[in-house]
RNA sequence: GCGCGUUUAGCUCAGUUGGUUAGAGCGUCUCGUUUACACCGAGAAGGUCGGGGGUUCAAAUCCCUCAGCGCGCACCA
């Protein structure tokens, strides 16, 4: 073993040691049918680009619970794929090519177009599964997926077909969000919004019309077929009801005023021009009222035929034309710049057109029949209320619900030619809806695709087999073996995009939730708080740390030091930190390979010493704790004790003691402890823990090892003792640094209660030998010191008084005294009148009353010492 | 506008149902070249837990309120 630990050298073969082994696959790992099931299926990755910290932090929490049911004994599945994220990838083709060869996809064509598509994918589907692996990953690679491979095109054609012979599809004339960039439709939630100015036009349409309205987009009153008004809107009642034929810059309009609740009376002039056709609003009001529907802006974003010299002009040529004639005609009122909110495409930053369309959604609200007839949306919610899922953190079922409650039927087709195809079939009247494609001739298929959330809902069941494994309702296979899954870990911010879609999608396809539990990581930030994106270059590629300081640094810096749910941020100094974690780690293993002969004999644990009784004890509580943790998914807190066992307890303790306290039974307990910690860790930072375990030439992986039991024979011993010389050693220490204690002039006596003198004397090898630079050690009852002397110094430690002899430093040594009895009686002054409180007394619990007590007499004695 | 989160040491963050003197890592300072490790060891300094109020014998923890920061949703004529 090297001196330091190189992970250069070690972490691409332990990998495939893994691979090889074939232990990734839940099928060879040997166990009895009725094992317990462990499935986690990975969050497909976009192809788009390659891996960044987002994904590291998902593989490393994911491999650790993973790995830690597998060492558990679970029948554990980790199933891995990517995501081929249709209007994302089809953009960054788009503008590669743009970019490359100055051409769009209409110059190239729908054929062409695909085929760069595809060659692309491979190349970065490739790149984000190799460094997939680099991480560490336990995937059972033999079932991995694509969400636009065979099997998923099959899965999602009839998941299609299924809902649409079930009601819950239909094609339908909605507002949607168009973007004119992408030429697509979005849904919902793949809006984001921008602040930016705009100006609040007041204007009249005309002369002859009664009152003045405010926009911000007057290039869509074109298409105005309504004035509404708020019914309590003293300043317009009479009007309402009223119709108006006008012309608007030469345009006919037939305006109908109508009365409206949501109208804002002290916004604008609290009069709203009503168009149906551009806003979702509007339409509503236009469905109540009856209103006509008239479009203005087509799919590019120009005005529609039909508007004179409007027509095929862009929106914004359109607005500065109608701003210019409303000067002219004295109707322009005045002009405010305001706020405003711009909704722009999240993938694109176009912004976005609100039209009307004919498009193919998902009904939410539709009962179904083997829901117990309950729609989609009410059964999503329900799920959640009754907890048959459960989120964690918890606060965000909260906002999970609160989505699903406002949510609207989902917009599922894409006007972009990269994804799933609909199929639905077109023979002039007629329409086909089937898996596949009619035989007879002459029928076209429905041009748009899917959106990409559409088969990445069927994520948990799609990878198990489904349909094949669904036949008459019932489950087999891997479908009827690993669904629902155990958890479903991801990224915050798409519990509304993926997850919510995700139970809908399983509650339809086989009326049962798709995963138990949903676990939320937060975003990992740059060092400054900020998002890490290419466009500021603020960006740490997961795979260049890896390079510089191992996977295993990676993973722990995900790992420890961060909450579910909140984001965290990330420097590369953490990293370098937990780097060198491992490589004490390493060193703690290569000094005991090193010096101990390791062999695991039926130890029988009988001639401990108060120091083995204490490693013993202490470890024994920890294999306690990180159970507990880690089924808390408190992933930081395990890592921390762990850390803190390893570093502070077992090296810098009792590793130093047992270099010069012998006795028969220390490497036994070296061993032990270093094969499971080993294995503790194994979850955290497998690669350096495997490297070790193939350092002690087991036979075996220590991936597949058993995670380690409680011995309860150590866990209740009483390690006090212990404590207290630990203690005493610390105190020397701390004198020595205090006070500079000259190392010619030694320590050679301590002088302690009576108490305590045969503990002491007992373990005064362990004083002398722990860094505290003594050679020569008596121990004397405290009467007999002479505390007057300057060479005193005097330390209490707990009840123990300890006198050292020859200090040097006297002022120093008084100083410290000083503020330690300021201290002391602010303690105890607090202490009386806690212990004289009456309520205190009666209310609290016996065992708080009674410490207080004994603290307060411990105090008063240290306090007398002290003043002497 | 509604909702959620957050505010703890110089920095980054823990703190599990209220209960010893509020913790860790990094940074700072002092000392130390003892053959596992200088990617090390031994110590130290540093906090009125955002402000105010309340409940309780007891509050970083529960309630109210104010403020800063972040996020989600809605509005955006």
């Amino acid at each position: 073993m090297d001196k330091t630990y190189n992970p250069q050298n070690y972490e691409d073969k332990i990998y495939q040691k893994w691979e090889k082994s074939g232990f990734f696959n839940p099928d060879n790992l040997n166990l009895s049918k009725n094992a317990p099931t462990y499935t986690i299926i990975l969050p497909p990755p976009n192809i788009t680009a390659k891996l960044h910290l987002g994904h590291s932090a998902m593989l490393a929490i994911e491999d650790l619970m993973i790995r830690y049911h597998r060492m558990k004994g679970y029948q554990t599945l980790w199933l891995p794929g990517t995501d081929h994220a249709a209007i994302a990838t089809q953009n960054a083709v788009e503008k590669k090519i743009f970019k490359e060869r100055g051409i769009t996809r209409h110059d190239l064509g729908k054929e062409k177009l695909l085929e760069e598509i595809w060659k692309f994918l491979k190349q970065t589907q490739a790149t984000i599964l190799r460094q997939t692996r680099k991480m560490g990953a336990s995937l059972d690679w033999s079932r991995e997926a694509f969400t636009l491979d065979e099997q998923r095109k099959k899965a999602v054609a009839q998941m299609f077909v299924d809902m649409y012979e079930a009601g819950i599809i239909y094609k339908g004339e909605r507002i949607v969000n168009w973007c004119p960039r992408c030429h697509s439709t979005l849904a919902d939630d793949e809006i984001e919004y921008k602040e930016q100015k705009a100006i609040l036009y007041f204007f009249k349409y005309s002369k002859d019309f009664p009152f003045i309205i405010a926009t911000t987009r007057p290039e869509t009153k074109l298409g105005d077929t309504a004035v509404a008004v708020n019914p309590k809107d003293k300043r317009y009642k009479k009007y309402i009801g009223k119709i108006y034929k006008i012309n608007f810059c030469e345009i006919p309009l037939k305006l109908k005023i109508i009365a409206n609740r949501e109208v804002d009376m002290n916004f604008g002039t609290g009069v709203l021009g009503v168009t149906p056709a551009h806003s979702m609003a509007d339409w509503k009001m236009a469905e109540e009222n009856n209103l006509e529907i008239k479009k203005v802006i087509n799919e590019e974003g120009k005005i529609y035929k039909g508007f004179n010299e409007f027509s095929n002009k862009t929106t914004t040529q359109a607005r500065e034309i109608i701003i210019k004639k409303l000067k002219e005609q004295n109707l322009l009122e005045k002009q405010e710049e305001i706020n405003n909110n711009l909704s722009i495409c999240y993938r694109c930053g176009a912004s976005i057109e609100p039209l009307p369309s004919k498009q193919w959604f998902i009904s939410v609200d539709k009962k179904i029949k083997k829901l117990g007839n309950k729609s989609l949306k009410e059964k999503a919610i329900e799920v959640a209320e009754k907890e048959e899922i459960k989120f964690i953190p918890e606060r965000f079922k909260k906002r999970y619900l609160d989505w699903m409650e406002n949510l609207r039927d989902w917009c599922i087709s894409r006007q972009i030619w990269f994804g799933h195809e609909i199929p639905v079939y077109y023979r002039k009247q007629e329409i086909y809806v089937g898996v596949k494609k009619p035989e007879s001739k002459n029928w076209t298929q429905d041009p748009d695709t899917l959106d990409t959330w559409f088969s990445s809902g069927m994520w948990t069941f799609s990878t198990l087999g489904w349909p094949d494994n669904f036949k008459k309702n019932k489950k087999s296979g891997d479908l009827l073996k690993f669904h629902p899954t155990q958890i479903l870990e991801t990224g915050y911010e798409i519990l509304t995009l993926w997850v919510s879609r995700m139970i809908m999608m399983s509650l339809f396809a086989l009326q049962e939730i798709p995963f138990e539990n949903v676990y939320l990581h937060g975003m990992i930030l740059d060092k400054n708080g900020k998002k890490m994106s290419k466009s500021k270059g603020n960006g740490i590629d997961p795979i260049n740390m890896i390079e510089k300081f191992g996977a295993d640094a990676v993973r722990l810096s995900m790992l420890i030091g961060s909450t579910p749910g909140n984001d965290s941020r990330l420097s590369e100094e953490k990293i370098e930190g937990f780097k060198k974690f491992i490589n004490k780690l390493w060193n703690i293993a290569r000094y005991i390979l090193s010096n101990v002969k390791c062999q695991m004999l039926n130890v029988k644990y009988q001639n401990l010493t108060l120091a083995d009784e204490w490693i013993l004890n202490k470890f024994n509580n920890l294999i306690k704790k990180i159970n507990d943790d880690l089924k808390k998914y408190n992933f930081s807190q395990a890592g921390e004790k762990l850390r803190k066992f390893t570093w502070d307890d077992f090296a810098d303790w009792y590793l130093e003691i047992s270099k010069f306290e012998k006795n028969e039974e220390k490497n036994e307990i070296l061993f032990y402890i270093l094969k499971n910690l080993l294995k503790l860790w194994h979850p955290f930072i497998p690669f350096v823990t495997e490297i070790i375990w193939q350092e002690i030439k087991t036979n075996n992986l220590l991936m597949i090892e058993k995670w380690p039991t409680v011995s309860n024979k150590f866990t209740n011993i009483n390690i006090d003792n212990f404590e207290i010389i630990k203690n005493i050693i610390s105190a020397i220490r701390n004198a020595r640094s205090e006070n500079k204690i000259e190392p010619s002039k030694k320590i050679k006596t301590i002088i302690c209660t009576e108490k305590y003198v045969a503990l002491i004397e007992k373990n005064k090898e362990l004083i002398k030998n722990l860094k505290t630079n003594i050679n020569e050690l008596e121990i004397k009852k405290s009467c007999d010191v002479k505390t007057q002397d300057d060479r005193v110094i005097r330390i209490i430690i707990d009840d123990i008084e300890i006198y050292l002899i020859d200090a040097k430093d006297k002022e120093k040594e008084q100083a410290r005294i000083n503020k330690k009895i300021i201290e002391l009686e602010k303690l105890i002054f607090n202490l009386k009148r806690k212990l004289l409180n009456k309520e205190f007394i009666n209310k609290a619990p016996a065992n708080i009353v009674e410490n207080e007590k004994e603290k307060l007499k411990l105090y008063q004695t240290e306090l007398k010492n002290l003043k002497l």
